[in-house]
DNA sequence: GACGTATTGTTATGTCAATAAACAATTATC
DNA sequence: GATAATTGTTTATTGACATAACAATACGTC
């Protein structure tokens, strides 16, 4: 079930991405895509996809945010967090409480049932990054954790020339 | 222009996503959006996506290569392929040959001018990337692809048992 | 207080990359 | 030689976003 008839001297001995490997940009595609995959898995049970899971810590982070800000921190725009609001507030999770002093906006709050689903689904994300990375040993993955968010920074310094 | 009415006491003092800083998924999303959209930005005045980009250097890297088996390495599917393939050949960037022992299949070959584009891009990704992580040294650069490449096979690794 | 401007959340629509499903042509297998 | 599998392709669908417009509300200035 591999191959089979096709021209036997393509793919030989050496790696067929060579020449992609050498980019930390590649490596990091290849590594992340596994590792969302791995994650809506394991969110799935719990009735959480990758945004909504993100967006409920925030909101137990910062309990009656605005959807405004939570956008700036998510990173995407309101018209995003809306749909992702909704799903949480559906599944009764969150709630969008009404603002004294401004009745255009909400002010998120994470329900009890919330910071239940919350708990567990730390934790279940924890032992599936714990299992995920049983290959690297704790310095290993605060190392690589430390290079994660440097890189960005460095992306988002070296962005901010240009993105305007 | 930034915060003004808004609950105040939403995002005090500490990070707002102090929560999901602890999961390297969160970190690594981050530095992959980072990087692909300034990456992005890199190939366009050669014409390139990034899946364009990914495609030319497996070729490169594989000449006579066919689609089903790019498909493989660049982990999307044949239909995927065909229209990077298409596009790639719309630039006179690659060609699809004939194979003499397979009549449905092609045998994929980067033209001169092909070569040339892949001389241009791998030269400018460089660049980019030498720009983009000039706050990583060698050695932390050299860490950081070694962690991903670790990451990714250790997820691929897990991944063998739930993917079926 | 009244005016124009800005902001919040929302809806509707578009985009982009990728998948899924079906297909004709060809090849493999028994 | 009949049946199954494979290659590349087309078409439709998905998901996760962005864009653009909108009503309601708030702000800034006179």
């Amino acid at each position: 079930m591999k191959e089979k008839a096709a021209p036997e001297k393509a793919v030989p001995p050496k790696q067929t991405d060579m020449l992609l490997r050498q980019f930390i940009g590649y490596n990091m595609k290849r590594a992340y895509l596994q590792i969302q995959d791995d994650m809506a898995e394991t969110l799935e049970p719990l009735g959480l996809r990758i945004g909504t899971f993100s967006a409920l810590a925030v909101i137990m982070a910062s309990p009656g945010i605005s959807q405004t800000q939570l956008s700036e921190v998510l990173n995407i725009k309101r018209s995003g967090v809306v749909v992702v609001v909704d799903d949480l507030e559906r599944a009764g999770a969150v709630q969008r409480t009404p603002v004294q002093t401004d009745r255009r906006a909400y002010a998120l709050q994470v329900t009890p049932a919330g910071k239940a689903l919350w708990a567990r689904a730390e934790q279940a994300v924890q032992a599936h990054e714990a299992a995920l990375f049983a290959d690297l040993d704790a310095d290993e993955r605060r190392a690589l954790q430390d290079l994660l968010v440097r890189a960005a920074r460095s992306g988002a310094k070296h962005r901010k020339g240009t993105d305007g």
